[in-house]
DNA sequence: ACTAATATCTCGACCTTCAAGATATTTTCT
DNA sequence: AGAAAATATCTTGAAGGTCGAGATATTAGT
């Protein structure tokens, strides 16, 4: 993985979203590499982020985001608790439903894996000017947005085609 | 997940990291999303993304860029074989080796699923000047190899504690 | 030739994930 | 108020991917 797609044959645009796309598979990579650092599963530390983005949410919601059955989101929050990294809480206005609160505060692991890639992405920024970095800010939360936008897209086309053949 | 992050208080810095990080959270749920919508585990469906990027490589490599085992590796293809996503090569000059190749460009639905995002990106490029654009591409291929070279760096050291307590 | 190194495959064990049903609680309707 | 429907989570058993170790085949080194 030498040149990342950077062919300059390519038009501009083209270009740009043939790096977006292996920014795409690094990232899940990456992400991959972490969990497993980590030693967790990929979906217990996908729910953590969430979890971290969100702060706490229901059983329910969590199982939304992360498109896991209700089922999966069990034994998931099951290891979760069992090794510190979030608690369950009872809501008091609806008793049936359980809060999943992130407890990871207080654990360095995480942040110490993560520490190496925070460090390098500031580096990063300090490479550009004000100027140039809030435009690349601006971007990324543009992306982000696109991003979201076909996650749900996608979320509510699959769920549609339940006649699956092959697999 | 109304806001990005983007929370005005944090200093410039701070608030680049945030949203990259909540680029790469919404990345890995999309992907899962649109390998879920074509019928293909999530590492099945990274091999092909991995294998569209450098084109045919050997069962070996795709073991050491996905971070699978051999054994799993084996399975995988068997699947991504049986469905004609890639098929299997021997090496006339090494005849242990196994050298896997993509066969998808055939395959529409690879890129009609991808199509959505593409075309989005695209209209997302178009909403930038030629001089933006580029500064924006020069930062993802930057960024790219940063994770590139957090991914080496957390393959090599995981490798090496092999005392892993709990799980 | 013989040994070591390399590359992939086979096999059994483990464990996540899913789907459906069970349980508990809340909401709606009469 | 009381019953039925809706909601939220948990339990259970089946299915299947992933791993690790060993097996097999091939190549490289002495």
């Amino acid at each position: 993985m030498s040149s990342h797609q950077d062919d300059p044959t390519l038009d501009p645009q083209e270009q740009f979203t043939s790096l977006m796309r292996g920014l795409g598979t690094r990232t899940i990579l990456h992400q991959q590499n972490v969990a497993a650092s980590l030693g967790l599963y990929n979906n217990d530390f996908i729910s953590l982020d969430i979890l971290r983005e969100t702060g706490p949410i229901t059983a329910g919601e969590l199982s939304k985001k992360t498109g896991l059955a209700t089922g999966s989101i069990t034994s998931l929050v099951d290891r979760l608790e069992k090794i510190g990294y979030v608690r369950r809480q009872n809501d008091p206005n609806d008793r049936r439903r359980v809060i999943i609160v992130p407890e990871y505060e207080s654990k360095e692991e995480i942040r110490n894996t993560y520490e190496p890639l925070h460090k390098a992405m500031l580096n990063l920024a300090s490479s550009y000017t004000p100027e140039e970095l809030a435009l690349i800010s601006q971007f990324i939360g543009n992306a982000s947005t696109v991003l979201e936008e076909q996650i749900q897209h996608l979320s509510s086309t699959t769920r549609s085609k339940s006649s699956k053949t092959t697999r």
